[in-house]
DNA sequence: ATGAAAGCGCTAACAG
DNA sequence: CTGTTAGCGCTTTCAT
């Protein structure tokens, strides 16, 4: 057993040569090395089996190869799909370009002592990946007009400007609109999302509310019930909805939970989800296509929006040496809606 | 603004001593150190806001503080809730303890390149948790017999002696067992998960089997079928156990996904799954509470599964020093019956 | 085309 | 109780 690791030196008096030379091989600065010492070296280090340490690398270069994915401190975080696909879209990205993924959740006690501050000072991390910011997170504010790689990860601010990678909300609320109109609705009820805290739900809502007002059926306010995103708060707001106009015929909610959380409430209604009421979703999560009746709703691809968002970064990160003047990046992806079998023209009464 | 991130030297210029009494102080190894000047090292680092640099302490001490998280190259892995509640008590557990979490996928290249072990040579890491581990994951022989600190999280091999957490399957299969018993079912019929690949399944099945051979049903090999764990394989299986055996009143799936896949088919044939056909599930994701009617199943706690490997593993790396003769982790964490709306006593034909 | 040497920021004997 | 010193494994100027 070769319990010792071999280390660049062994690789220079292996092959002797000097640990320059190793070391130029090894970043590929090896213009000015003869092909011949090249090959010595190269197979130096295939017989030592020699692998460089990161650690070590990292400390002169001040670059660790590695990004941190930051999450809020929620329950189960990491259990949440939303969380989960455009985390797998991040690694998808990141791997490609040999960058190395580290997990962090912005607890209370984290941000109060700065750690991603910290992180990136550190060099323990060469950028960072927010996910699932809101105005709650005040802290973001120090990244507002800095240089410090960090990306916004499918939210962005009005008042700060950050770099950012997000879904076209507002294109996917007009969609809806669009949709629920060309079937015949007209008795519309929306379940928006908390838009105080989350630009792109108030963009959601803004670009269904402005679409339908635009195609001449304005709906009243009366007729948009917020939810947290949550099944039960889905639930609850549709509740609120069928009180106060028992005529509704489709319901937008802003996000699949909260669609699948008014499945319930209709179905306490005694009101059949998909036939009597036509509902349309928002995220397209896994679980929409095996609700019943399947969800119609628009899908937001959360994978690719994580694997551009950490191209974003990357090329941010690469490209610090030539940086001539700060541009935020700012970044809209396209959206879609899947049809499914939650919506149908509105019934007329028998 | 303080561009140049003050080191271990400044806050000795700044207190007026040696790098030594710093860095001991910074290791808690302060018995040593007088009071007082304990003090002014303190409040020079406040006052430098000074933060030890990860990456250099790792070089001296060969420790990163950072665990990794290896799962299978499954598309959009991070997305599955089963990966995603057990990282989520994975993280939970080393950041209490004062770890990172480096994410890793084992795509072919990278276990071709055997990156699991550089990984821990490289001393980018501390150790390794592996999930979704399966037979087909070979290369972890070379595990065996190591003091190489690897976790299996939630499996474990017949073959090769290694370090792992799992849930108590057998235990799960004759819960499941007893409580279609009880409830009168003698139909039953059963899907099973890939059993020659995962010695979970094979449990979860035996024990079912066993329970119900010991309190005079045995059930007969054709009325178990197999699934790959996935929604759309358990409405195959569950299509032919209908088939197989028109009478079924009751049918045990070694997971949630295919028992949701089971009430497709049994809608397809036109019987009420929850009324006419009981089915008890395993795992209970979220899905399963949310499902129509809501899925009876047995909860494997995923979560509490990551937060105990996790801690194994800490402990084994702490205690490295004093490690007197392996033995190998083995821990078996119990699990529980979820009852729900998804089973009721075998119906009399009308 | 290659090598010597000075760090990167910290730790841990060993001295005093 | 505190300081000196020699690394940890690699990069990078500057010489040769």
């Amino acid at each position: 057993m070769a319990n010792a690791r071999s280390n660049i030196r062994d690789v220079a008096r292996e092959s002797g040569v000097s640990l320059t030379t190793v070391s130029l091989i090894l970043n590929n600065n090896d213009e000015r090395i003869s092909e011949s010492t090249r090959q010595r070296v190269l197979s130096a280090m295939e017989k030592l089996s020699y692998t460089p340490s990161r650690l070590a690398r990292g400390l002169p270069t001040r670059r660790a190869n590695t990004l941190a994915v930051l999450v809020p401190a929620l329950q189960h975080a990491f259990a949440d799909v939303y969380f989960g696909e455009i985390i797998s879209g991040i690694y998808e990205a990141a791997a490609n370009r040999g960058y190395r993924i580290l997990l962090e959740v912005a607890r209370r006690e984290y941000v109060r002592r700065k750690e991603y501050l910290t992180l990136l000072e550190d060099c323990s991390v060469d950028g960072i990946l927010f996910i699932g910011a809101t105005e709650e997170h005040r802290w973001l504010t120090e990244f507002h007009e800095t240089d410090k790689p960090l990306i916004i990860v499918n939210n962005h601010f009005k008042q700060w400007d950050l770099h950012h990678v997000v879904c076209d909300y507002t294109a996917a609320g007009a969609l809806a609109a669009d949709y629920l109109i060309d079937l015949g609705h007209r008795n519309i009820g929306h379940i928006c999302g908390p838009s105080s805290m989350v630009v792109t739900a108030e963009e959601l809502t803004e670009g269904f509310l402005s679409r339908l007002a635009e195609r001449g059926f304005p709906l009243s306010d009366r007729m948009v019930v917020e939810g947290q995103y949550l099944v039960e708060t889905g639930k609850l707001a549709c509740d609120e909805l069928l009180q106060r106009n028992p005529q509704l015929t489709a319901i937008f909610a802003a996000n699949d939970k909260m669609a699948l959380g008014a499945y319930q409430s209709i179905r306490q209604h005694d009101r059949q989800p998909g036939k009597e009421i036509s509902i349309v979703g928002c995220d397209d999560i896994p679980t929409a296509a095996l609700a019943d009746p399947p969800l119609t709703t628009i899908r937001m691809n959360f994978f690719e929006i994580g694997a551009e968002s950490c191209q974003q970064l990357i090329s941010m990160i690469e490209k610090k040496a030539d940086d001539n003047g700060r541009k935020t990046i700012s970044e809209r992806l396209p959206i879609a809606l899947i049809e499914r079998e939650s919506c149908c023209p509105p019934q007329v009464p028998a």
